[in-house]
Order: C-alpha cells, then sequence, then structure tokens
DNA sequence: CCTAACTTGAGAAGAAATTTTCATCCTCCT
DNA sequence: AGGAGGATGAAAATTTCTTCTCAAGTTAGG
C-alpha cells in the first residue's frame, strides 16, 4: 500500500503552497525547502503518483518542457513570464472560435500569454 | 558563399507547396519526394538556414516538438489535428486580453486549437 | 519494538531530438 | 573542363529529460 513520506508530503505541499504550474526542477527546489536531501528521481516517481491518483495534471505549453499543476480547476489558460520563466494560471476565457475554416472540428483550445509578472515588470531586460 | 543545390531546393519548395507549419520529420519526407536520397542531417542544417535567412520562424506549440513555417505572415494561431498530427494556420484571432490579474504585463499570447481536419474528420477515432 | 515491504537517493541507463564528424560529392567560378 | 571549397549522407556524439537499478533507509501493522 501507498506510504506517507517526507518527500511525498513534501512534494505535495509545494504544488499547495505554490499555487501555479511546477515543472519537475521547480518541484525539487521547493520541496527541498522541506526535505533537503530530495532526489529528483524522487520528484518524477511521486509525480507520476500524483498524476494517477489525480491530485495532478500535465500542463503543457508551446516549447516549454512539461509541467504539472492541480486537476479539479475550471476551464483556463496560462502566462509564461518572460524573466524568471515561471508559469501562472490565468482565470477565465475570452476566446471565441468562430474563425476556423470549413471542415475544422475544434474540440479544444489552449491559450498561452507571455509577459511579465509582477515580479519582472520593474526589472531590466 | 552559399550554393544552390537540390536538396535546398526541395526543402524549401516543401514549405511552399505544404502551406502549413512542418516539422523536421515533415520536411524530410516531403523534399524526398523529390530528392529520395536527402537525410535528416541535410534537413537540420538547412533549416537553420532558412531560419537565418528569414525565410522560415519556429512555431511552437503545447507538448509538441517544434515546426517551422514560411516568415513574414500576419498575426494568426495554429490548429492541431488530433489524428494525424499535422498543423494548420489559422487565419485571424479572436483573443481579447482582458483579464490579466494586476502587475502582469502582456507581450504576445498564442492560442492553439485541438481538433480534426477536413481530411481526418469523418474517420473514426 | 520487529519485520516485511515500500521508498529513497545516486548514478547508470534510456529515449528522443539535434548537432557534429568526416569522407565523398557537387556547384560554381575560371 | 578543372579545381577549390561548400554541401551532403550516415553514423557517432551531444544534449536534455525521464526512467531504471539497487543497496540502504523508512513506514506501518503486529
Amino acid at each position: 500500500m501507498e506510504r506517507s513520506t517526507r518527500q511525498r508530503r513534501a512534494i505535495r505541499e509545494a504544488f499547495l503552497e505554490a499555487g501555479r504550474p511546477l515543472s519537475p526542477q521547480e518541484v525539487l527546489e521547493l520541496a527541498r525547502k522541506k526535505v533537503p536531501s530530495l532526489g529528483l528521481a524522487t520528484v518524477y516517481r511521486n509525480l507520476k503518483n500524483l498524476l494517477e491518483e489525480g491530485f495532478l495534471v500535465p500542463v503543457a505549453l508551446p516549447g516549454e518542457p512539461p509541467r504539472y499543476e492541480r486537476a479539479g480547476q475550471a476551464h483556463h489558460h496560462h502566462f509564461l513570464c518572460r524573466a524568471c520563466g515561471r508559469v501562472y494560471e490565468l482565470s477565465g476565457c475570452d476566446l471565441a472560435l468562430t474563425h476556423l475554416p470549413p471542415g475544422f472540428l475544434a474540440e479544444a483550445h489552449e491559450v498561452t500569454v507571455y509577459g511579465r509578472c509582477p515580479q519582472c515588470y520593474s526589472q531590466a531586460g
């Protein structure tokens, strides 16, 4: 049966506390604040578990390695800060799919906004 | 100085004739119709050249390997067929960026629509 | 507290995409 | 046509990300 370990708790808490999509590397860095000895293999193993048990869902962004976020959220999109590389969740969706050519069937869509997050807004670059 | 070779012409023509973003593998397959001996390394080398000379621009889609399309086109987005994996260009843009949280600065955005292209619309799956 | 079994950490191994190497081929100037 | 140097193809090498291996550490039931 699945056990509760310090590592597993630290990884789960990283997502709860970050409130934004995290890459495996980001998970490692955040969870190491609680379990410094944490290894990357353990992060990958637990990400896989958390996906299987439905706690996380994958988030794909153009040209970016996969990230993961809390499952069960309402339809939303993402913001990628070009300065720090962090991804944020944007609520709502203003997309109207009216211009599809004939014969195309839309089943889903994703919107990615690029720019500067508040922490990077005033910095050089 | 840069020479005009059969391979180089075949690769350039593949983009002109396809009229949609192509992955390196797709370029290889299309250009091999004209130059069957074409190798993948040559495709990569020439993609790099065509990017540098401004004939192509990279197209990144969520969770997809990079593709390339003709440079200099108007603002547009992309459609990814879930059945055949081909990417198409969608004209226009119905996105209104009104819901950014305070402190976020939007510089660009990308929209990806997923679904079925006309060729795959009526097929099983 | 004990023990079986699950977990972990580190490094090796894989997988996938792209780049480099190098001998040979081809293009273009003369 | 001749020749210098860029271009090509195939395979090896890189790079990046993810998974596997295995000895050692931990957890949970008894």
